[in-house]
DNA sequence: CGAATAATTTCAGTTGTCAAAATAAAAATT
DNA sequence: AATTTTTATTTTGACAACTGAAATTATTCG
């Protein structure tokens, strides 16, 4: 049943009359997930379970469960598995009465493909409806800015690379979902901006969905990157935590409350703006002191021009001249170890803030730039630990992910 | 029922088994909110609302919310009220059938007290279950931090006074809110530090309650402030907004959701403490650069005694100071005028980076010092507004609330 | 004074959940 | 091997929350 259309002008009496306190929560948030899917998600959290298990955790008696557990079982949503552990040898906790039998998703009732293209390369993989990865694929990005169709033809071709990879057929996917770069509308399928398309404002999902034949979600990266380590990751058991990404600019997703938290705009969170200086250096954002002004590639390359004094040369490509950058730092060049330094005190600064602003339990530091291992080097980390006011509290961890990109948009457990 | 106990190890499997995906969600969000509750919430929301708008609003079946209200009413929470409509004149909306009856929560049934203690002045309200205020009493605060007796009988004091305004008994009350600056768990009922109290970790809520007699609630101020906007003022509509409040010191509340986040260590936001230089001015906190650093009254002060050339006399108050600074600046003093102006565009960096992180619907500025009107003079808003990333997103509302601190912090519905 | 209209209530039926009992499948004990 | 104990699951009957439809009530309109 669809929630009923809310009435946003419930109080309006007449002047002068009391008009109500409280909070104007909208009618049905869509909080009462039905104890059917509740279940699903338990099982599917726990790989395998048995069903006084999730009677347990849910609160609910065996009974309910008995009942939910067989209706899931009829959708072929989730199925009996065989318990391994005789295989396994270890044949740990055997108790004395009638053995559980342990529940799991049917991994083979939907595949699902996660692709991303960014201005580096593009990337794509197929998992199973329980997050079992089938095929992966990567490969260098070809050109920079593109057309829509330019980027419908790539994403075309990225999804069938990799279904020949896995060994099957485009038809046996249910949906996919894309991971690209900069402002994302999600709700919307709208791409605003993207430093891999040509023009603004497509609506994206809707486009590559009629082009690839299935439904298709599309997302910020850093945003894909969040959601995947609350899938999969660091993030499984964390309420709040955020995930940094830096690639060609910085980008953060942020976990509150187990959900991907998007701001009013529903556009995401720009980190990479946040002023760390006031009138600092120029941001490619035309404003001044921007954190990515001071750790971007392109921040670095135009510091590392001047101190390796490094002519442009055309078709030189940045990626080269800041490998070169840091090799000259590695191998000791004072100059070039202080523009990593530098751009890590930055960076220092501006982690400092979503600390001291969100409180998160967790950060995680993600993305191709993070191999420049000095912007994490423990002399930054423990600057930004300086910079948080300390409340007693223990000292945030921060994990450091390079992932080789082989994360997942998987449809969100929508399949009821 | 109490929600079951979480089992936190419901996953681990035997080395490489698959260990399952998706975000481990506690057992049972407290979001089950029973159907009675909302009804209850609907009618104090709306303040006077007919059951048909109820059912409508809550997308259930009218037979229901009969149940449901008729209960509500026998239990004395809420009340039929005769339509105010004819005293009114304008008879708007008659329609043909029978009349709605109107309900409306029953006023009388609870009074409760919001008290807050500052290092600038105490002041306490009453209200009663409807939020209509009865009486509310402000006076300066006599000293600096105290010792817990000293709180206690302050609160007391205050507490009695309101009463004696109200004219009614301490008795009559049925529960007190708190706010006081600083560091608050506020499920601990806990006061971690604070700038009135000469002790630290102090269970004020409990020791409270037992010298009050009453269910005693206390919470950080700006976190009070921002509920207050949530159940009367601006953000009633919003689900997500800030809260900056800027007193001795800054701090700031903030609404994901339609409700108070706190972050992991369930301490507050420390706005105050973002850094808005690198290396930047001394911080009462030890650190360097920080907000507060800039625009608190301690850093004012310190730049006045330089510009003002004044010499420190004993027993001479910081208010005196900054009051005859701002007069200065009024008066068109070059060098006094800078000093807010600079004070003002660090606290433009400081929104700006609340903005770019949080994407909030609104920024409420509140607290005593907004009323040195130049920190959010309008070439500061400009000026914030510029540091904000242009997402083609319309103008950021900002409200300036000079509120004489006649907030509450009622029970919060928690009469269930 | 009906007729029309709309709010509320009544009532019978459906659904979701639970407690308790019954059943099932082992391990431990005799 | 038979019996007892233990634990998991299913069955069963009961109950409470809701709902749809019909009945009832209070108004306005003609």
């Amino acid at each position: 049943m669809p929630p009923p259309m809310p009435t946003p002008e419930a109080i309006d009496a007449q002047s002068g009359e009391p008009k109500g306190v409280g909070p104007l929560i909208p009618p049905l948030p869509d909080l009462l997930r039905p104890l059917r899917q509740q279940v699903f998600e338990r099982v599917r959290a726990a790989g395998q379970i048995a069903r006084v298990q999730v009677a347990k955790e849910l609160g609910v008696s065996p009974a309910t469960i008995t009942t939910l557990t067989s209706d899931l079982i009829a959708t072929g949503l989730i199925e009996e598995v065989a318990a391994v552990r005789d295989i396994d040898g270890a044949r740990s906790e055997i108790g004395r009465g009638r053995p559980a039998v342990l529940l799991g998703v049917r991994a083979k009732s939907h595949l699902v493909a996660g692709m991303k293209v960014s201005d580096r390369e593009n990337s794509a993989v197929i998992v199973d409806f329980a997050g079992n990865l089938i095929a992966d694929e990567c490969y260098p990005h070809p050109l920079g800015a593109m057309s829509l169709p330019e980027l419908l033809d790539t994403m075309a071709s990225l999804l069938d690379r990799v279904c020949a990879k896995a060994g099957i057929d485009r038809s046996a996917l249910t949906a996919v979902g894309l991971g690209v770069p900069c402002f994302v509308d999600v709700e919307q399928g709208m791409v605003l901006w993207s430093s891999i398309l040509n023009l603004r404002n497509v609506p994206l999902a809707a486009k590559a969905s009629a082009h690839l034949g299935m439904p298709v979600h599309i997302d910020n990266d850093a945003n894909l990157v969040a959601l995947a380590e609350l899938w999969f990751g660091a993030g499984r058991k964390i309420s709040d935590f955020a995930v940094v990404t830096m690639e060609h600019g910085v980008g953060m997703g942020l976990v509150l409350g187990h959900r991907i938290y998007r701001g009013t705009q529903r556009v995401g969170m720009e980190l990479g703006h946040t002023k760390v200086q006031l009138d600092g250096a120029l941001c490619r954002c035309g404003q001044r002191g921007c954190l990515e002004a001071y750790i971007a590639d392109y921040a670095l390359a135009r510091e590392a021009t001047t101190a390796l004094n490094w002519v442009h040369k055309e078709g030189q490509s940045m990626t080269v001249l800041l490998e070169s950058l840091y090799d000259q730092a590695k191998a000791g060049n004072t100059i070039a170890k202080s523009i990593f330094r530098r751009a890590g005190r930055y960076l220092a600064v501006g982690l400092s803030n979503v600390i001291n602003l969100f409180d998160p339990a967790l950060i995680i530091l993600s993305g191709e730039r993070m191999r420049y291992d000095y912007l994490y080097a423990e002399e930054t980390l423990a600057e930004m630990e300086n910079l948080v006011i300390a409340t007693c509290r223990p000292r945030l961890p921060i994990e450091i992910h390079a992932w080789g990109d082989c994360y997942v948009s998987a449809t969100r457990g929508e399949a009821f």
